[in-house]
DNA sequence: GCCAACGTTGGC
DNA sequence: GCCAACGTTGGC
């Protein structure tokens, strides 16, 4: 299993929005930006994610989980955009800043530290465990 | 509100 | 193929 991190703007996307579609979920559609797009094509189902606010909030707030793999993103009429299925599988007790993750040896440098910009990257095994133990996450249920 | 970082576009 | 100009994003 892979570890990822898809960034939201919580006024267009939030993760109460991603609650509310339960097992439902919903495509992560709308990235124009080959690096994201590319990440998204290798996503596996089961594949599991954070789910980080930006702008005001900047937090790791939830845990999603990758229900379908890549697609065409159907908001675009341009056939070089993907997408994946996301859902929601838990909230963070204790969500996560980024400034606690720029403070932590651990998540120094994680992409979302080196690049703020990227909205869907890959986290390690290393920094998923350790923002589960920031975020008081003990254990996803199945 | 500002600005740095990044990606894209288009002229040459 | 280079690079200047521009637009967007997101942290501060």
């Amino acid at each position: 299993m892979q570890y990822w991190l898809f960034k939201s703007e919580p006024n267009t996307w939030s993760w109460a929005d991603q609650v509310a579609k339960g097992e439902a979920g919903e495509e992560w559609d709308g990235v124009r930006n080959y690096q994201a797009r590319n990440f998204m094509r290798q996503m596996n189902i089961g594949d599991r994610g954070f789910f980080y606010h930006s702008l005001k909030e900047k937090s790791i707030v939830g845990i999603v989980e990758v229900m379908a793999t890549s697609h065409p993103d159907i908001s675009s009429d341009d056939p070089r955009w993907d997408c994946v299925d996301i859902k929601a599988l838990c909230n963070v007790p204790r969500p996560v800043t980024l400034q606690e993750i720029k403070a932590h040896p651990t998540l120094n440098n994680m992409m979302l530290v080196r690049n703020a910009r990227l909205s869907v990257q890959p986290v390690t095994s290393d920094e998923w465990t350790t923002i589960c133990q920031l975020g008081n996450i003990s254990k996803i249920s199945d």
